[in-house]
DNA sequence: ATGCGGGTGAGAATAACATTCTCATTCCAT
DNA sequence: ATGGAATGAGAATGTTATTCTCACCCGCAT
């Protein structure tokens, strides 16, 4: 449609590489400004710093800062789909050695339930506060984000059904329903008030996912 | 300690008298308060009305909104645990009739499951919105709203471990799980977006919490 | 009647933030 | 060296919640 045959190959080269450059510096200060987060949230505990703070930490500046990002919401989904397209890299790796689907798939299930646990002094808060704000406001965002775990998750019911260890008969939705189920699980649980009343261990969760996929 | 039987009977039951008016004045302003604000968030679809905007429609003024609420916080507060606390009530009418307790259980989860759902039309946002902004900032909070609820599904599960239906070693904890699964599986559902990949239904859900229940 | 006190209305003032804007400066590919 | 893009510094704006000021009204004890 709006092919220019004229637009010849040089240029295109040329400005690449007087781009690459560039895109390098961005990408630095944009690792700065994440860097810098990742700081404050680990400090703080939750994430409600200032935009203001990130910069100054960052050494940087409010103009810059809006430069590379939308705002501070484009700056916190940055970090939590890089929490948790780790996350599922971590849990990958734990689970990749051989052995039973089953137990393999126990391991992830644990892993996911204290990965997702309030404060265990990492920037995990990612998964908790930022999360459900993003729940409410961009449903969307969080699908994608969430979509790396989900297919691990997926691949584990996947070979746990073929195994004829449980029945799988829409694996994704089943998957989908774990992961939620061990997050919040894990959400809900290190908080001091309601603790004595149902602290849900990481044990508990699992026999319940597995009930929930062996079918009834 | 402190008592002073110098005060005579006589001056503290006119006193009484004379605050009951007052008394009653104040639960109608905080009523239509509330009333104000129910009918914002069943127009809005959320929770993010001002403050102005509540008092403007109830025909008051910010001053008198402060004196009677701490804040919008607790304003929010209120009409959760009215909701669900409502919510308890009609679940717990819907089950009350005679029948096994497993289909109770299951009339349980569904009507909970759809009432969890994002946009019923109704004032139902409380459930997913305002709920998981409460999660994250007053878990404690959110464990007294829950607790209507928690108590209803706990009778059911222990009511159906006595039938035998079940496995149910701690009924508490498992009742949280279950809240905790069919809230959050509908919340994350009716949006566009991420619908095409996992639509859970409200039967897939009672399979999944079935199966939890029931023990491997 | 009168004066007192607490609740009320109207709206200005404050405070925290995110976001945008201005302008001068610096950086960099040509 | 130079023009255009990126940056820094910080002021300006906009939105909300929350607090404050002041005038008013109403019930009631003297």
């Amino acid at each position: 449609m709006t092919a220019i045959p004229e637009e010849p190959a040089w240029r295109q080269r040329a400005v690449e590489r007087s781009t690459r450059a560039a895109k390098q510096r961005a990408e630095q200060r944009v690792q700065r400004f994440l860097d810098a987060a990742q700081e404050l949230i680990a400090e703080k505990g939750t994430t409600d710093f200032t935009v203001q703070e990130v910069v100054d930490r960052s050494k940087q500046s409010l103009r810059s800062f809006y430069q590379h990002f939308d705002g501070k919401h484009e700056l916190l989904l940055a970090l939590f789909e890089d929490a948790l397209s780790t996350s599922a890299v971590e849990i990958r790796e734990a689970t990749s050695g051989a052995g039973e689907p089953l137990p393999r798939l126990r391991i992830a299930v644990e892993m996911l339930f204290e990965q997702s646990l309030p404060n265990p002094g990492v920037q995990r808060p990612l998964f908790s506060d930022f999360a459900l704000q993003l729940l409410v406001k961009h449903p969307a965002q969080v699908a994608t984000a969430h979509l790396p775990l989900l297919t691990l998750f997926t691949e584990l019911l996947e070979q746990a059904a073929e195994a004829g260890s449980i029945h799988a008969d829409k694996p994704r939705r089943l998957a989908a329903l774990v992961m939620q189920t061990v997050m919040f699980a894990a959400q809900a649980n290190g908080v001091p008030s309601d603790s004595h009343a149902h602290p849900v261990t990481a044990d508990e969760v699992w026999q319940f996912c597995l009930g929930g996929i062996s079918g009834a």
